[in-house]
DNA sequence: AATGAATGAGGCTTCATTCAT
DNA sequence: AATGAATGAAGCCTCATTCAT
């Protein structure tokens, strides 16, 4: 075990049993649930038997917290890199939305439901989340709205409680998408649009 | 039993019984969430014994839709009425908002995180909640977005989409807030205002 | 109370609410069976709250004794009769049959079915069934066979073992009749012919 | 897991707990009774944690279809073989009486109470025996009948009652036996060849 | 490193029975 | 005498987790 090769060979399968979990856990608890998935389903959909499971993961809850983990949650390093650049604020305000609304469709939402259910519930979980996904998409976004508001292009409101209304508004729509809404279901890809809208200028009708 | 009397009284001990269970219930899942939470836990707080539960609800799942029955969700019925009135756009939205965001403080938002998780996995309670209280929501909101659109106090954009937005980010904020963010429990007073201002003028500065 | 008329009206209506919750849990019993059955199901059966059950019957499996009690296994009484009587061999031995194989014949086997069922598994209902009616049929079934014996009308085999050997015959057709056996179903009225020839001449070809 | 020698001793080791646990549930059931037995009773009779029962039968009624499975239920097989000889009526009338009155024998009748009981109740269980158990029984039985009838050594009455009415007296007679009489307890050795006889020629006295 | 058999704590629920009215 | 609300013991079963191989 003294061969480096060898070591970071097992290093490297060990990383990839890890990812081969998670992406079966990922599945089954997005087809069943946290609670109703027991470790055998996700045993079996990786192809292991349970008892592997525990060797890479210390227990069920584990398991989602290795759903949110960095790799996994790449989505706001692009944003950031993103609200570096020098768009208008309309075009960044639509890419602001654009990743977290995209990002879950393509399973339906139904990560989504897990996730936010168990965070809800499970304290462990909620801070790692605050601290991994939603803390950073506040930062970002609060130091852009700063950078506007110093620019004189936007008002100075409360910062602080605006980036969290807007990005409140993303989460609340993923949520109500969740729930089941129809509308939402059926107009999803129109959202940035509308709300980067309604974010910039308000519902007032604008004085001519 | 024929005595109408004695019968109406039993009625009304087995709603009073059924209220104090209700309590009891949402008191314990509050504390301890949905599904931490034991028949036994619940029984005890409401000082009953574990059998008495069910011949008030058939199972533990009731309990949580008890908690979405009308009387307790009484909270919409009285925003509708406050939409019917004549109030300037910025009141009428920081009314709308003032409700939700209020409702769930006096017990920290648990009870939000309890039936929010568990909606979010169990497709009864999920449709409950859109029918009695999402639903009435966003319903009541677009009625009145669709007569100041029709009025040109605002931009006749996509009503369907923006009223989601608006209610979403009161969800939103709520779920940001039971995640534990800090920034939000010290300024959850100045939200409905700051919010209303948001919605109806948007982050753009006024052009002079 | 002193009234002795109105001490026998308490009698007699006491006896009546007895028939009654009997009749009900007959009824209840003979269509779920005994563990499946409720007290409330025969309370309601009996129109009755389920407390009142228990001022007649001292738990649920009184019930089942009360089943088998006199009035209500008259059967063997006509039997004893018939056997004082002087008819041949084979009609006597076609009316020993036909009283308890038609007797279940009207719920469907399915009383018998239950009381056999819990018979089996519970000792005191054991012995009281041995008692009123197993006891009674043989001994009736004994005393004739011995009188025949004694006649020289039959042969003087082992008349102990004879009589049970018959009388197993009758409990026997009944539980594979109860097990649900078609052709005993389709020729169950042919029994009582069919067993009495075969008992009085065996299936031995008669020598010419 | 892919190596066919582990695998087949794990597939040897499994037959075996399932021999072990079967062997208890038959030992607890015999000495309380279906309904009365808990699974932890069968756990501890068997050496075994409560949750082990469940990786062997799907639930408890299936322990009692355990019960009735072939390797156990090979007695009807010997006694068709037994059929096909050229003995006596009376021999082969008695070898068919010996096997099922003496099975019991050993466990003094408790499995054979409990087994009945269960299955005069429990329709499932009901059709399994009369498949497994009775089924045969009569066909093997009926074969003989016809045999003989064709033979001209039996007088050809109803076959299918005739053989429904000796497996009835055996089976009377276990019941009878199984609720406690004592002459039968006393005699039942002489059981086989008694019935032997009496079916063979009747009661009635030999014409000389 | 992987296996998967075994564990056993713990929850939901039913229902016979009691007892205050 | 009748009621039926309340009781609470008890059982079946699930499943996260462990550990010998």
């Amino acid at each position: 075990m003294k061969d480096p090769v060898k070591a970071s060979l097992q290093e490297q399968l060990a990383v990839a049993r890890r990812a081969q979990i998670l992406d079966a856990a990922i599945k089954v608890f997005a087809q069943k649930g946290f609670h109703t998935t027991t470790i055998k389903d996700i045993a079996r959909e990786a192809d292991l038997a349970d008892g592997t499971i525990y060797k890479y993961f210390e227990n069920k809850t584990a398991l989602l917290l290795g759903i949110l983990e960095p790799p996994r949650t790449r989505a706001q390093q692009e944003m950031s890199f993103l609200l570096e650049s020098d768009a208008d604020i309309h075009s960044v305000m639509k890419a602001f939305m654009l990743q977290p609304l995209m990002a879950f469709k393509k399973d339906n939402f139904e990560l989504f439901k897990v996730i936010i259910s168990e965070i809800l519930v499970n304290q462990e979980l909620r801070e790692r989340f605050h601290q991994q996904v939603l803390g950073p998409m506040l930062q970002g976004g609060e130091a852009y709205l700063r950078r506007w508001s110093e620019q004189g292009v936007i008002s100075p409101q409360n910062i602080d409680l605006t980036i969290r209304a807007i990005a409140g508004m993303i989460l609340g729509l993923l949520l109500e998408q969740s729930m089941g809404d129809q509308t939402l279901e059926a107009q999803w890809d129109e959202l940035p649009d509308t709300i980067a809208s309604l974010i910039v200028n308000g519902i007032k009708k604008e004085p001519l």
